[in-house]
RNA sequence: CGGGGCGUAGCGCAGCUUGGUAGCGCACUUGACUGGGGGUCAAGUGGUCGCAGGUUCAAAUCCUGCCGUCCCGACCA
């Protein structure tokens, strides 16, 4: 391709609206342009890299034993009540109706379709499993869709579907994706973690995502520093923790704390280390008007944790003050887990607390020296925390280390949610019916390319992976209109290359040297070669690589095979 | 949904306080010079100043309403 027919859309000045890196360079690269907020066009030149990204994945799906196909992205309603969905989903759900009154919804997946689908399509065991898959364009409706095509409304995703008479059986086609998730993601040279993740709103047993690690991700993931252990932080196990302390032996003691209705308020007021404190919330339960939940000074609750706890009602509301006057009869900073008639659940990691500070049960007061057994013994104890960086890793090799992570994949076992509601079965063996299972396999394909900019990129523009590059190579002639000798010198390099099946850029502007050299380091095309008058009169041309610090003299005879060689 | 910011040429911005001919840089067009890291000179193109209403002789500027967009928040004991 040549820059005279593929013109570029590169910006020299940041847009002012885009917030982080990735969106910044997609923008001022010329690859993407937004129409309204969460919608992106795709332009010719971002085009190309979304669907080298897509090859891959397809490649390896195919490869894995899936089968493309193409499903709607608008969907009846009738679909969406029958797994109840409709109600359930949110406003993030795009509906709308036809000029008929009929209602529909935007996909913003598509296990509804593809149930439909199977249901009527299979109707015997001989036929599974199968895993259908589709790359197609999905809408949802995002409170806040920012940081271009990261989080945007509209966005691509490779989603797959598998089904079958048995767990067995979709725990091999899952690993057999986990397996797949990671050759694309180590294809697409990415530096990603797959971590065990809540299986939330859709619901089912195991579930992994694929995080790509970068700075700017939405995401805090736990990782063990030795082990394989790796998870969402909202869902890494904390453990007891060891103390060399023990109790000192000194008794209660009640000291005055007025306005201190915080961790920090009262660690800073009575000089005493928030790890040394507990705090106790108040959270409306299953059976009581209260539950409270103790956990150290310096931790924080884990929401999705306290939730699955059968006390504990879901979602999870903090009591309010009234209650807890009628509860406990003081103000919300001054709780303790002494003496209280209701459930106390206390966070495993402060079993091994002591001589704690913790509230008095009476406003402006705290206890000191506080000792589980002597003083208060909970009623259980439950991991309810977020785990924080240097706790011990759950596998019990090393320490826990949290980097940000970009979600790019997730992996389900559904099991049998959607078939039951559905009434999705086969025939099995003795010929009566069998409620289908089934696993489900996303990867945000656009999110891949936002994810990889942010992960690879310096001053100057993006560092493609050659993988997704745009362009493999690109070929820059200084001063082309006026020497012949050059003309030829490229046309037979930039013809050699293409016949060798190499995605290779002419840039063919008549534009200054900088100028070109500046676009094809945003644009991040991994090889540069550079071809002039000078060079030629010692048979020489000139080769760098995106991340080399200096170019290197390579005989025009030789270049074809060094191009080679660079590519692998 | 709550709080805040911003809307003036394709992009980045000034002008608004104190109402009076719509401006700058980049980009774009033409020409000349230049030619290895975003050139120089000259001449140009491009605007319903987000929309609607109001105040006024006169509104980008003041007032009211609406819309769009971006950022922050939705864990405090």
């Amino acid at each position: 391709m040549r820059t005279s027919q593929f013109p570029l859309a590169t910006l020299r000045e940041v847009p002012s609206d885009a917030a982080i890196t990735s969106h910044q360079l997609m923008l001022r690269a010329g690859l993407i342009r937004r129409l309204a907020s969460g919608l992106y066009t795709w332009l010719p030149l971002g085009l190309k890299v979304l669907r080298k990204v897509e090859a891959i994945v397809r490649e390896e799906m195919n490869a894995a034993g899936g089968l493309e196909l193409l499903m709607p992205t608008v969907q009846p309603a009738e679909l969406w009540q029958e797994t109840e969905r409709w109600e359930k989903y949110g406003p993030e759900l795009l509906r709308f109706k036809d000029r008929h009154e009929n209602t529909f919804c935007y996909g913003p997946t598509h296990e509804e379709v593809i149930t439909d689908l199977v249901r009527n399509e299979i109707s015997s065991y001989k036929s599974l499993p199968v895993n259908y898959y589709q790359i197609q364009t999905k809408f949802r409706d995002e409170i806040r869709p920012r940081f271009g095509v990261m989080r945007a409304r509209e966005f691509l995703m490779k989603d797959a579907y598998s089904f079958h008479t048995s767990e067995e059986c979709l725990a091999k086609t899952y690993d057999k994706m986990h397996a797949t998730y990671c050759n694309i993601f180590t294809r697409l040279g990415l530096n990603f973690r797959p971590v065990q993740a809540d299986t939330g709103s859709i619901g089912g047993n195991a579930s992994h995502e694929f995080h790509v690690l970068a700075d700017a991700g939405e995401d805090a993931i736990a990782f063990s520093t030795e082990g394989d252990f790796a998870a969402n932080v909202e869902l890494a196990a904390g453990t007891e923790l060891t103390t060399t302390k023990t109790a000192s032996g000194e008794s209660l003691s009640k000291v005055a704390t007025p306005n201190a209705k915080s961790i920090p308020d009262v660690s800073s007021f009575l000089n005493i280390a928030a790890e040394h404190c507990l705090k106790t919330l108040l959270v409306t339960g299953t059976e009581h008007d209260a539950v409270a939940l103790v956990l150290r000074g310096d931790h924080e609750l884990n929401t999705i944790k306290a939730e699955k706890h059968p006390l504990i009602a879901a979602p999870l509301t903090l009591v309010s003050d009234t209650v807890i006057q009628s509860v406990v009869g003081c103000e919300a900073g001054s709780i303790g887990p002494i003496g209280l008639d209701i459930p106390v659940i206390a966070d495993l990691a402060t079993n091994n607390m002591v001589d704690f500070t913790c509230g008095a049960n009476e406003t402006g007061q705290h206890h000191q020296n506080a000792n589980w057994h002597t003083d208060a013994t909970p009623t259980e104890t439950a991991d309810l925390r977020n785990v924080v960086e240097g706790d011990p890793s759950p596998d019990g090799k090393g320490t826990i280390k949290i980097a940000r992570g970009i979600e790019v994949g997730h992996i389900f076992q559904l099991g049998t949610n959607y078939s039951e509601k559905m009434n999705a079965t086969v025939n099995d063996e003795s010929g009566r019916p069998a409620t289908l299972t089934m696993g489900c396999y996303g990867i945000g394909v656009s999110r891949v390319v936002a994810a990889a900019i942010e992960q690879h990129h310096d001053d100057n523009g993006i560092l493609w992976p050659t993988s997704m590059a745009p362009f493999e190579v690109v070929i820059v002639p200084i001063n082309l209109q006026k020497s012949h000798r050059l003309q030829e010198a490229v046309e037979k390099l930039y013809t050699e290359l293409k016949g060798l099946k190499i995605d290779v850029l002419l840039d063919d502007r008549k534009a200054r040297p900088g100028v070109m050299f500046s676009d094809m380091e945003l644009i991040g095309i991994p090889h540069r070669v550079v071809l002039s008058d000078r060079g030629l009169d010692a048979e020489q041309v000139e080769y760098k690589g995106r991340t080399d610090s200096d170019t290197t003299d390579i005989p025009l005879k030789g270049i074809v095979s060094h191009i080679q060689q660079q590519l692998g």
